[in-house]
DNA sequence: CTCATCCTTTAACAAATGTTAATGGACTTG
DNA sequence: CAAGTCCATTAACATTTGTTAAAGGATGAG
């Protein structure tokens, strides 16, 4: 993918969030390199150095943490043409404390996160996007911690369909049972319900 | 409070965080305005304009929100010589999404959020302080959703109990059980079996 | 001190969710 | 095509959690 390609895939991307100047969009694209991930594949590892931040050009992936009894849990998924979590937010002195896992075949542009933190510093626009991005971020997490404190099983599949209808069909109902903090079984119980 | 007397409550808090130089501690105390509330006051609205940081001197808050069904539920706690969550986190276009209580009589520092970010971009290590609460902030969303979403009640109150022990016998357990994802007759009835 | 109020606890029952195990379909691989 | 694997579904039963209502305990006002 040529510059003029990555700037026009991230154009979208970063002006849905919060629009900034075609100079801007220069630099932002400037610093990106594109991944590409077969479906399954974990691309960030807990533990493990990171210092990027990403934009998901292609695809789906989500973020997941193992549970004290060794079981995965969804945290969060991150759809096509959005943004993964800010770097700061996902790690601790440049460690990861979050897997990453691509759920499709997934396209992702990454950047260095400290030249983009500069970028940040330097441009009133980069800054607003970045900390749009954040807001968005925290407010999805705010969204879904209510969910999970004050609705049943069924309510909260039926706003998991309202924000990803298109998941169910696409993605292991496992991982989607762990996002609604249920069990698999009973996600299947709830669909049959729903189905009726 | 005088000016040194600031200073000098403000240097533990911020330096448990991220230790910050002698120069920088002056210019962030220097934006530092004392709000004293009173037990059970709602002293920042959702919907309405806040454009301030916090830190906690003496006593303990809560967010909380509304849920569909009406009922508040509490999102976090934040204690004495802690932050509350970053002003960028709290709010979109300066207005609040979310209700912050004292639970009881409370001191808090409170500081322009403009200026603050202005800080931030000029001193490295104000900066470094200012993610670093981020990290925290994120982390603490982490940890209580993998809580909620993989956590019987009886597991979740243990961990609140390991994080706030102290809490249990100084607010009210509507609250708490909120907090955790139950009502307060299962938490009730959590507390005889653990008494047990 | 006594009443009133607020919060916590208890009980009895209903509903939701978890556990274990078995079944069946879709897909891959040899 | 056949065997094997993975995943979703179903069933039966156990456990957890919610709901409603009543009772008990602490605290503050008069």
């Amino acid at each position: 993918m040529n510059f003029e390609q990555i700037k026009e895939r991230t154009r979208p991307i970063v002006n849905k969030v919060s629009s900034v100047s075609e100079g801007s969009l220069d630099l932002i694209s400037d610093l990106i390199v594109v991944e590409v991930h077969k479906k399954g594949d974990v691309f960030i590892d807990k533990g493990k150095r990171n210092n990027k931040e990403y934009f998901v050009y292609e695809g789906v992936c989500r973020s997941f943490l193992l549970s004290p009894e060794g079981d995965e849990v969804t945290i969060s998924y991150f759809l096509e043409g959005g943004v993964l979590s800010p770097n700061q937010t996902r790690t601790a002195n440049q460690i990861s404390h979050l897997n990453y896992q691509a759920l499709t075949k997934l396209t992702i542009a990454s950047l260095n996160a400290d030249k983009f933190e500069q970028l940040m510093i330097d441009h009133l626009d980069i800054r607003e996007f970045g900390n749009m991005v954040l807001q968005h971020e925290l407010f999805a997490k705010v969204e879904k911690e209510i969910a999970l404190a004050s609705l049943n099983a069924r309510e909260r599949l039926l706003l998991f369909r309202e924000k990803y209808h298109f998941l169910e069909n696409l993605i292991s109902h496992a991982d989607i049972a762990s996002y609604l903090g249920i069990t698999n079984i009973s996600l299947s119980r709830l669909r049959r319900e729903l189905r009726e």
